[in-house]
DNA sequence: TCCATTATTCGAATATATTGGAATCATAGT
DNA sequence: ACTATGATTCCAATATATTCGAATAATGGA
């Protein structure tokens, strides 16, 4: 992953309305949510929702697809998995126990099983 | 962890300077670097870098240490982990496996270590 | 075709973040 | 006490992000 979309997705996530919405879409599976219930669920204005689905979007954290008048949004799991490898990597100089990362390598786990 | 300080760390990550600033101390290790060694490798002025280390600071994701004239930052790295195990929470209804995270679920993982 | 529904885009007000020059603080050595 | 070094704080200029009202687009049904 480029430093450039690491940074993009974390600005994506680190905003309140943002960070819901993600972790709302993650629980929701691929299945996904229509944008109109993501607004009734977390609160938040039709028009203001869909500033934020846009950010995600442009982001490479969400994608949607159209259902009759509906737009449904869905996490983007390989996105999400990129950008924790790209923390985690490099990670105490390949001692991931000594920062306390866990027994496994995500990093090179979840690179070598999406290759990104 | 509460949202607020997910969002903080996020937040803080999400900046050219920062993210390279906290990577770096994340390669160092909890030796750390000196703010002037940290200035002088990335070619960011002195406060410029000091306003991020700030940041990183009020985020939680670093700490530092004086000796002599130098402060020394350094990696918190329980708080990368808790926010990696943030994100990863709640992934896929607990079926870690359906959206790629790995074998491990770092998320319980590190909170049962940490206790966070 | 006309209307209701679902959602997005535009625009302008407001708020927040980033930057670097200049001044200041803390420490160590003389 | 004085000076040099390492670093921070203050401030004002500039850039970016967020919000919501109003207008617009896309779809499906009568």
């Amino acid at each position: 992953m480029e430093k450039n979309r690491a940074v993009a997705a974390l600005a994506a996530l680190a905003q309140d309305s943002r960070l819901d919405v993600f972790r709302l879409l993650v629980q929701a599976g691929t299945d996904g949510l229509p944008a109109g219930q993501i607004a009734e669920r977390l609160g938040v204005p039709g028009n203001t929702l869909s500033f934020h689905l846009n950010q995600l979007r442009h982001a490479g954290l969400v994608t949607f697809r159209r259902e009759g008048r509906s737009l449904i949004y869905a996490a983007e799991y390989p996105a999400m998995n990129a950008l924790l490898a790209y923390l985690t990597e490099n990670c105490c100089q390949g001692d991931a126990a000594a920062c306390g990362v866990g027994t496994c390598d995500n990093s090179s786990l979840v690179q070598d099983k999406l290759n990104i």
